[in-house]
RNA sequence: GUGCCCGUAGCUCAACUGGAUAGAGCGUCGGCCUCCGAAGCCGAAGGUUGAAGGUUCGACUCCUUCCGGGCACGCCA
């Protein structure tokens, strides 16, 4: 026996067969969970209500013939003590003790219960993440994109399944040819060494270029309405003069870009490495495994923009509107069409993303493909995914639909509710952001543990703080805005990272003392596990959690929730605290207690460091 | 104006996608270290789940209408 809820689904399927034979609704379903209160015992099928209607019979007898046929299963006994109907028509089940422990040291192996998909079930799942942009530094608004990205990709790979981290990076368009242009003005005049140009200078010039060219055209036609003097009218005019040959210069290093100009192609390629090698950076810091190979730029997909619409329009799945071209999409219930082209004949946002699920589906063979993207961009991922099905972009070479999901997350808050931003009023870095929690994790590590060395407390409060960062922002639901609080999240108290850690590091510690007390090694455990028994409710309490554990990474990942997991492991962490506070283990009443207490711990330890890890958040041995 | 999302304890958040008595943390009050890491555990107080209807054996969850808040709405990305 592998899970005691597959087994107990088969049971009640044939006994619900038994009982009720063609009379049986198709598709009925037993609808086991595990009980929310011990005095329900440990798992309860919810079905007889449900069948009630359907069969026109009153739930209560419907949950005994059920159960009477359970009591006659052979099979079922074995697991499970008598089932009892209560309340409405539920089916309450408690385990056998033996039974219990045998699926506990059926969790104990490798995979942790959590079974690689059959060879004809592995998904191809690509994950959009990260987003960064060109000549900007990473702040806040990264964070969610990353995190959140990061562990989706790693629940799905955690299931087996093949992922595919796509960092869609701006690299591409207008305001991307203004810096080039600028950053290339600078080289010219000798003013700028691209050996040594950093991040910080290229978002200063970033902003400025930025500034020049929106220089207010619609301020000049005011002051000619109001009728200002020819003073002011000569200053906007030459201010709006050098937007209009900024954008001039801009658009001219746009068609230098499109046409490979090796001297604009150099500059810009150097500022793709800046902005990449600090992205890589941060991610590197965040646990997120982002890195060049899977970074795509929207440059990847600039050469295939004409072609694509072209196409859209010989197959009239594109229609000319107002000059410009668009994509109708009232047949999926949106009002608001995809605008593909531009009156001028430039491409958009939207062009892109066509782009990059035609590849992804296409080339990649994605059967899955999900957005770790800001909830704000909620209609404009409808219209493009609708776009993308309507022009037969989401259709595999094998004839199958690609599934597209928009995994929109909410705003990061300060206290005050509105987006967290500094004081001036500006985005925050997120290393600035990682600088602080570390520094506030260090400073907790260094009160609490003044035995460490320097060396072993910095790595420490690296992982405390940025898992505290990491866990605020995963364990919230994740389409909800969230208010950001440093206080809050490194308080190492209720629902975070540091509350998490600290639960491993106690099972860690156990054997260290075991090794170091009774000269128990853990590899006892794998050659000769001792038997598990359940016998005390905050044992009991333990391993009915850790049973659930491959449900919640399955549920996580299916949802694309990762605050369902964590909510898993902070319960899983909060049952050990309580076992470990009323349930000796080392100085148990005896050897075979001792022992199996210790296996148990170390099941939590394990799965505990295992959903950790699939969060993107770094265990620890000691903190 | 239209559409999408959100309203749960004083505050910050959950509620296994429709199940039994809505749970945690902070804060408040009271216990627990001669005993495996007290960054912990145990207990108390705190709720008309924004409001009103509806569907259902059963609603925080689904439907309708309001009320509050956020966001987005063709030539930015």
């Amino acid at each position: 026996m592998t899970d005691p809820v597959t087994e107990l689904h088969e049971c009640f399927l044939s006994a619900m067969r038994a009982a009720f034979g063609g009379a049986l609704p198709e598709g009925a379903s037993p609808s086991l969970a595990a009980s929310k209160n011990p005095q329900f015992g440990d798992f309860q099928a919810n079905a007889a209500m449900g069948l009630s209607k359907a069969m026109g019979k009153p739930p209560r007898e419907i949950a005994s013939a059920i159960a009477e046929q359970l009591k006659k299963d052979e099979r079922f006994m074995a697991v499970s003590e008598s089932p009892e109907v209560a309340g409405p028509g539920f089916i309450n089940i408690r385990l056998k003790s033996a039974a219990l422990s045998r699926a506990l040291a059926a969790l104990d192996g490798v995979a942790l219960g959590i079974d690689r998909p059959n060879a004809g079930a592995v998904e191809t799942v690509v994950v959009d993440l990260c987003g960064v942009n060109l000549a900007k530094q990473m702040h806040v608004g990264h964070l969610r994109a990353t995190v959140i990205g990061d562990a989706l990709a790693r629940l799905w790979e955690r299931l087996g399944h093949k992922v595919i981290r796509q960092n869609h990076f701006g690299d591409w368009g207008l305001p991307i040819a203004m810096v080039t242009a600028a950053v290339k003005r600078g080289v010219d005049r000798g003013e700028i060494d691209l050996g040594t140009l950093t991040l910080e200078r290229l978002e200063r010039l970033y902003r400025s270029s930025q500034r020049v060219c929106e220089a207010d055209e619609k301020g000049l036609a005011a002051a000619v309405r109001f009728g200002l003097g020819p003073k002011a009218m000569a200053e906007l005019e030459a201010q709006v003069g050098g937007a209009r040959e900024a954008q001039a210069s801009s658009r001219a290093a746009l068609v230098a870009l499109q046409s490979h100009d090796p001297a604009y192609v150099s500059v810009w390629k150097r500022i793709c490495d800046i902005t990449l090698a600090s992205c890589f950076e941060i991610c590197r810091r965040l646990h997120a495994n982002v890195t060049a190979e899977a970074t795509a730029g929207e440059s990847v997909f600039a050469h295939e923009l004409e072609g694509l619409v072209a196409d859209l329009v010989e197959r009239g799945v594109a229609v000319e509107s107002e000059g410009a071209l668009v994509v109708r999409l009232e047949e999926f219930g949106i009002k608001e069409p995809c605008l593909v082209r531009k009156t001028g004949g430039g491409f958009l946002y939207a062009t892109t993303d066509l782009a990059a699920i035609r590849r992804r589906v296409q080339s990649f063979g994605a059967d899955r493909v999900i957005y770790a993207v800001d909830a704000r961009q909620s209609l404009h991922f409808r219209q493009v995914f609708a776009a993308a099905r309507k022009a037969g972009y989401t259709r595999r070479s094998d004839g199958a639909e690609a599934l597209l999901f928009h995994a929109a997350f909410g705003t990061v808050l300060g206290d005050d509710g509105t987006p967290f931003k500094t004081r001036s009023g500006e985005n925050v870095r997120l290393s600035d952001l990682l600088d602080e929690a570390v520094a506030r994790a260090e400073a907790a590590v260094k009160e609490k543990s003044p035995e460490l060395s320097e060396v072993e407390r910095r790595a420490i409060a690296e992982a405390v703080g940025t898992g505290a960062i990491k866990y605020a922002d995963l364990s919230n639901d994740r389409v909800k805005d969230y208010v950001f609080s440093f206080d809050r999240m490194l308080a190492f108290e209720g629902n975070t990272g540091p509350y998490l850690q600290y639960a491993l590091v106690r099972v860690r510690s156990i054997f260290r003392k075991a090794k170091e007390q009774f000269g128990i090694e853990e590899s006892v455990f794998e050659r000769s596990p001792p038997a598990m028994t359940i016998v005390a409710p905050e044992e009991k309490a333990v391993a009915l959690l850790l049973l659930r554990y491959p449900g919640a990474v399955r549920a996580a990942a299916e949802s694309c929730e990762p605050h369902r997991l964590c909510a898993y492991l902070y319960d899983l962490a909060g049952a050990f605290s309580s076992f470990f506070a009323s349930c000796p283990v080392l100085q148990a009443e005896d050897e075979a207690t001792r022992m199996s207490r210790l296996r148990l711990s170390r099941l939590v330890g394990r799965v505990l460091r295992d959903g950790l890890d699939v969060l993107g958040i770094v265990p620890l041995e000691r903190m």
